[in-house]
DNA sequence: GTCTATAGGTGGATAGAC
DNA sequence: GTCTATCCACCTATAGAC
C-alpha cells in the first residue's frame, strides 16, 4: 500500500502548513516541494484542496478523540484528566504549532462548508468531553465551580485556543502555561 | 482632501475585510470593487499591501486605545470598566468580525516582520490597561483574585478572543456573552 | 488621483504520456 | 502513481496617459 502512504504522508505534510501557516496560507506546491513530487501528483491522491482539508479535519479530530479516550482509560480523577487535555494543547504549541481547528476557526469566512462543519463537530466533541469530565469532578467533590458545566466547558476551550494563538504569536509557551494553569487552579475545590 | 478621504476609505474597506477574511483572505481587487476604483488606484494610496496592512493596525490599536481612555474618563468602578471592555469585544462579534489582531494572530507567520511587531503592540497595550484596571479594583476590594494581576489580563485577552473566534464560527454571539459575562462573574469579590 | 494596460508570478486544476 | 506540459484565473505591483 505505497498508495496510502503517499497520502498519509500529503496530509502529514498538509497539516503542519495549516497548523503555522493558515488553509488560505499554503499551496500544493508547498506539499510538493516538501514530499519531492510534482504538484501534479498530489491532485492523484487528492483531486481538489476542499477534499484535503475536509479529510485533514476529519483525521485530527479522530486522533484528538483517540487521545480523549487514552486519557479516560487512564482512570485519574478529573483534575489530572484535565492537566491531560491541556497537555494536548501545550504539545501542539511546543511544535511551534496552532490548534488545526482553532487556525480554521479564524479562517471560517474563507472556508468551504465541508470543513465548517466538520471544524464544529470538533469543538462540539471539545465542549462534550469537558462537560462530561467536568460534571463528574463536580460530582466527587475534586472540582468546584458553579452554573452549567457546559459554559465552563466552553470557557475552556475559549481560553486554550485564544492564548495559543496569542502566546505563539511571541514565541512563548510559557504565557500559555501560565494561563492554562491559573484557570485549572480555578477549578480546585 | 479628497485623497486623505480616500485613503480612509480604503482602509475602513480593508479592514472589514481582514476581520471577516483575513490578511492572506483578501486582495487588492475586493477593495476596488467596494471601493468602485481600480487596483491601480489603490496602489496610489498604499503602494503595497504590507505597508496598507502595518497601516490598519496602527489605526486599529490607536482606536482602541481611544476607547480605553473613554473608559478611563466614564470614572465607574473596576468592574464597570472590565464590562464596558467586553462590550468593545461584543460589538465587533456582533458586526460578524473577529478581533483585527486577534485574526491576524492567527496569521502571524505569513505576515511581514512589520506587521507582527505592531500586532504585538497591540496585546502589550491591553495587558498593560487591563493589568492597571484589575489591580485598581484589588486594591479597593471591589475585584477578589489572586496572583499577579498581569496573568489574569492575560487569561481575559486570551479568552476573549479565542471565544469570539469559536463564537463567529457558530454565528452565535451568545455563544461568547455568557464564557464573558461568566469571566467577569468570577472576578467579582 | 485615477485610469488603461501589462508585467511577472503563483494559485488550483486537468490531459495524456509513461 | 508519477511525470511533463499546459490552462486559466488571480495575485501584487508598475509604467505611463489623462
Amino acid at each position: 500500500m505505497a498508495g496510502a502512504d503517499t497520502s498519509q504522508r500529503i496530509l502529514d505534510i498538509a497539516e503542519r502548513l495549516v497548523q503555522t501557516r493558515g488553509f488560505n496560507g499554503f499551496s500544493y506546491a508547498d506539499i510538493a516541494r516538501s514530499l519531492r513530487v510534482t504538484k501534479a501528483s498530489l491532485h492523484y491522491h487528492f483531486p481538489a484542496k476542499a477534499g484535503l482539508g475536509k479529510r485533514l479535519i476529519e483525521r485530527y479530530e479522530q486522533n484528538f478523540l483517540n487521545a480523549l479516550a487514552a486519557i479516560d482509560r487512564g482512570g485519574g480523577g478529573a483534575r489530572s484528566k484535565l492537566d491531560a487535555y491541556v497537555a494536548i494543547y501545550t504539545a501542539v504549541l511546543r511544535n511551534d504549532r496552532m490548534c488545526l481547528c482553532g487556525m480554521l476557526a479564524a479562517e471560517f469566512a474563507t472556508l468551504p462548508k465541508p470543513m465548517r462543519e466538520e471544524m464544529r463537530r470538533f469543538f462540539d466533541e471539545n465542549d462534550r468531553w469537558l462537560t462530561v469530565t467536568l460534571e463528574h469532578g463536580r460530582t466527587t467533590g475534586e472540582l468546584e465551580f458553579s452554573g452549567p458545566a457546559l459554559q465552563v466547558a466552553r470557557t475552556l476551550v475559549g481560553l486554550l485556543e485564544g492564548a495559543m494563538m496569542i502566546a505563539r504569536s511571541y514565541g512563548e509557551v510559557g504565557r500559555f502555561q501560565a494561563v492554562a494553569e491559573r484557570a485549572l487552579a480555578d477549578l480546585a475545590a
